[in-house]
RNA sequence: GCCUGGGUGGCGGAAUUGGUAGACGCAAGGGACUUAAAAUCCCUUGAGGCUGAGUCCUCGUACGAGUUCGAUUCUCGUCCCAGGCACCA
């Protein structure tokens, strides 16, 4: 190979070199991959963002790990899928269009075309090849297939039930849409409205998904841990309670079998169905009516309130106790829910909070049936409801059992008389998909008068969202009155039959879009199943951890029925998963004009004034960054001013990626002083070094400064190597480079000495190569001018370390008396312990304080110290 | 209330298996260069103490105990902060 000489500017200039490289890229598809079973696959993900417009700093953060990620890998020769795509369906499409008087997908592909935009200068590695949006017929197409082949199984099927209606965004929302009581999206109260709803029956892999979080072994604990709340197993038993003078009975679930002894009321949800029908004729039908109706208006949000009542209505009918026989009065109450267990709780007041406050408000007795181990009953303290274990009292033949031995022992006497059995409750609810909403996919049904909901041939899919259509105030879905796409045929009577007009849940199309990446293009299914077979599962995950439940959970859903259809072969779609932390900045605010936009405030020291009044503004606390408390930075305004590079640097530099980052400005001057500082440094070396190769020969042969040098390059490669390898610890495998280039300024080189220049520029290119991965830009440019084929650094092999260069041949040890260090020396690797006690017994220091004391022990801790105990 | 994290200098953060607490960066202070400033380069910087300002001493990782020759790291208890769930029977 012949070494070039390539001229080098004397000053850094992002604006020039980001352009440049990335043109070369984007020429080159340099980041375009295929299927190669030669080579060893790594697929590298990062959360699609929904096309708003313009990247946010949380973006910037997500993918810059990604890539960097990304980026490693290839130069550790693995073949790297790293896709982008987008999450393009939604309501803020909607919402803009009709504020803007636009089109949804008009805005929605002008908003994508401007973030691509963006991301091309963040210098991100994707194969942009494989880019889709999910608002594509050619995407949702196959979701509407795979929505066939649910349905045939079961899997979809169509429900009425109580939603969560948000009368602002006119849709439902799923239970993990609603925060608190409001809207995740717009945060307006939440009402329950029935409805006639499609649903997925995610509820058939409850146990599947809850059994596979223990072995997510590449995910944060934190997230399966909340999967696992959010799937919520209760084991306890169904028990049959028969109401009186009558054949109806109330199936309860309770996870305190034992305590059934003590159940001296019902509970029932005011959705119950037996509410109406054991209510008539009891004169309490009117109230019990109203009651009902009241509770249905309550909104969710109401419920949520600290101070919400119990509240409750006799309906005048009475069940019996299977065990005491006891007339327990049946009530319906608001704190019964109808989607937990069967609707109807038996209430044991002296064991269960909430009865025991029902209880006390509505003068119902209270009998206690368990007494703590060292209390006697008679001494028991009736204040409260006692929840923790103790003794079975007042129950028959199982007083003075052990509590938890009753649950048992009470379970099979239930089963023994048929009276009940073991089971298991989920909290886990089946996912509603339906939408009322325009711009999303459509749900492939049509509706006949006399043959039904019936599936749309697989053969007429796509079911293409019509465009044409006037958008409504008020977010109605436009759907239902436009007329061209209702009206149809049934396709199997071939009457006159209506279109389903419910779209989608947007999460449906991020349940799959992770296999579509691997041949996006693929027209004949979901995806080519060789392709997936080679890419699948992701790799590597990144993304906001407030994904944590509902994308993570139906992603995992999906692809178990994936599997079961027998597209893929594999269960968990997601091996490894990093959750990055948010991106934090200090609010600003006005006593007169509320938060300040950075850009609207002026800063004297450390003290901001606001831009409209010049008053002094209150710096507030760090908080995650969002419009609504405008302390927001923009990430174009930071790539104008600093580019791409420095941007990747700060946000990898200043904090591990899972924990929340903190903005400031000074840090990310302090990332683009580091960047000039490496191109000074090779700027002053560039002459000396650029017709030597990198030192490769033994580290035996150097001495002096190179021979240090030498060894803290070996030492800095090994370090940046298992930061990243094993923990994604960027920040402080960039401290370890600023570490070498410290030393490299400092290093005192006999440039009359043979080895002296390439010592140099192994440690220069070493620099260039650890790098490569977070800044990019500079790092190409860098190599291009060390003389190297020009663009090829992203291909270029990640250095290797000799151990032999890491270690030096004298260890410095240190000395302690009684664990407080008293001295320190240098001494040779292969000394032995005698040579070092002799050695830290000698130390002046030392001696102070082990003079006229008695030495008990000494103990030597191999290559690291030495504690004389006295 | 329950479940997860977390608490280390003026600040962001290091310390990978129990072994020199504070790497690296920011901020601050001092010096060099300059007519000057910016930029750059170098030095200092946890707090306190002092007979011999040192290869010095004491204290110090939210707080209180414990285990250990030795604890930021392990155990128990307490406080505070962040996130998740929240009438789930």
């Amino acid at each position: 190979m012949n070494l070039r000489v390539n001229p080098m500017d004397n000053r850094y200039d992002p604006k020039r070199i980001e352009p440049k490289w990335q043109t070369v890229w984007d020429a080159n598809k340099q980041f375009k991959v295929d299927e190669d079973p030669s080579r060893e696959k790594y697929y590298l993900l990062e959360m699609f963002p929904y096309p708003s417009g313009k990247i946010h700093m949380g973006h910037v953060r997500n993918y810059t790990i990604g890539d960097v990620i990304a980026r490693y890998k290839r130069m550790r020769g693995f073949n790297v899928l790293h896709p982008m795509g987008w999450d393009a369906f939604g309501m803020p499409a909607e919402n803009a269009a009709i504020a803007n008087n636009t089109h949804p997908a008009a805005w929605t592909y002008a908003n994508i075309d401007a973030m691509r935009e963006q991301l091309k200068r963040m210098g991100y590695s994707y194969d942009w090849d494989r880019e889709f949006a999910t608002c594509a017929p050619d995407y949702y197409k196959w979701e509407q297939w795979l929505f066939l082949k649910m349905l045939e199984k079961g899997m979809a099927y169509q429900g009425e039930s109580y939603v969560n209606w948000c009368d602002t965004c006119q849709t439902v929302l799923a239970n993990e849409q609603v925060e608190a009581g409001e809207c995740w999206r717009c945060g307006n109260p939440v009402r329950q409205k029935k409805l006639t709803q499609w649903f997925f029956k995610i509820s058939d892999y409850a146990e599947d998904l809850l059994e596979y979080c223990d072995r997510l072994a590449g995910w944060p604990e934190k997230v399966t841990t909340m999967q696992k709340n959010w799937i919520g197993k209760s084991m306890g038993a169904e028990i049959r309670f028969q109401v009186e003078d009558s054949d109806r009975a109330i199936d309860v679930f309770t996870t305190r079998p034992d305590t059934i002894f003590g159940a001296t009321f019902m509970c029932l949800a005011p959705e119950h169905p037996l509410v109406r029908a054991l209510s008539r004729g009891t004169g309490l039908e009117a109230d019990v009516d109203a009651f009902v109706e009241r509770m249905a208006l309550q909104s969710r949000s109401d419920r949520m309130l600290e101070n919400y009542e119990k509240e409750g209505l006799f309906i005048g009918a009475w069940c019996l106790n299977p065990m005491t026989g006891r007339r327990m009065p049946i009530y319906i109450a608001n704190f019964a829910l109808m989607e937990y267990g069967t609707g109807a709780v038996m209430s044991v007041p002296a064991h269960d909070q909430r009865d025991f406050d029902f209880a006390k408000k509505y003068g119902l007795d209270i009998v206690v049936v368990i007494r703590p181990y060292d209390t006697p009953v008679e001494q028991v303290a009736r204040t409260e409801a006692y929840v923790e274990d103790g003794v079975l009292v007042n129950s028959g033949k199982f007083t003075d059992m052990d509590n938890k031995a009753a649950q048992e022992a009470i379970t099979d006497y239930f089963e023994k008389n048929e009276l009940g059995r073991k089971a298991v409750s989920y909290r886990l609810r089946d996912w509603g998909i339906s939408r009322q909403r325009y711009w999303g996919a459509p749900i492939p049904v049509i509706h006949c008068e006399s043959c039904g909901a019936v599936p749309v041939p697989e053969e007429d899919l796509p079911v293409v969202l019509p465009e044409d259509v006037d958008l409504l105030e008020g977010g109605r879905s436009p759907l239902e009155t436009t007329e061209a796409f209702v009206q149809t045929t049934c396709p199997k009577c071939g009457g006159p039959a209506r279109r389903e007009t419910d779209t989608m849940d947007t999460f449906v199309e991020s349940s799959w879009y992770f296999e579509r990446y691997c041949s996006p293009h693929f027209d004949r299914g979901m995806f080519d199943t060789g392709a997936v077979g080679y890419w699948m599962p992701v790799d590597q995950y990144i993304g906001g951890v407030e994904h944590a439940v509902m994308h993570l959970l139906y992603s995992r859903y999906f692809t178990r029925v994936l599997k079961d259809i027998g597209l893929v072969d594999f269960k968990e779609p997601f091996t490894r998963l990093l959750t990055q932390g948010m991106v934090c900045k200090e609010t600003v605010q006005c006593p007169e004009h509320g938060f300040l936009y950075p850009e609207e405030t002026r800063y004297d020291g450390d003290q901001p004034y606001c831009g409209f009044c010049n008053q002094k503004a209150a710096v507030g606390r760090v908080e995650k960054m969002s419009k609504s408390k405008k302390n927001v930075i923009d990430p174009n305004v930071l790539l104008d001013e600093y580019g791409a590079d420095t941007v990747r640097l700060f946000c990898l530099f200043a904090a591990p990626p899972e924990r929340s980052l903190e903005w400031s400005e000074q840090g990310v001057e302090g990332g683009f002083r580091f960047l000039n500082r490496i191109w000074r440094l090779i700027n002053h070396w560039h002459a000396d070094i650029q017709k030597v190769r990198p030192f490769d020969g033994d580290p035996g042969e150097l001495d002096g400064a190179a021979k240090k040098l030498f060894s803290k390059t070996h030492q800095t490669i090994k370090k940046v190597t298992t930061d990243i390898e094993e923990r994604f610890h960027f920040n402080t495998a960039i401290s370890a480079v600023m570490e070498l280039v410290n030393a490299m300024y400092a290093a005192e080189l006999d440039m009359a000495h043979a080895h002296s220049a390439s010592v140099m520029r192994h440690a220069v290119e070493s620099v260039i190569l650890l790098l490569a991965p977070v800044v990019p830009h500079i790092t190409e440019e860098l190599w291009e001018a060390l003389g190297n084929e020009p663009g090829k650094l992203s291909s270029a092999w990640w250095p290797a370390y000799r151990e032999d260069a890491t270690i030096s041949e004298t260890r410095l040890m240190v000395v302690q008396v009684n664990g407080k260090v008293r001295g320190r020396f240098e001494v040779s690797a292969d000394a032995d312990d005698d040579a070092i006690k002799e050695k830290a017994m000698a130390d002046e220091n030392v001696r102070r304080f082990t003079e006229g004391k008695d030495i008990k022990k000494i103990i030597v801790v191999k290559d690291k110290l030495v504690n004389i105990v006295v």
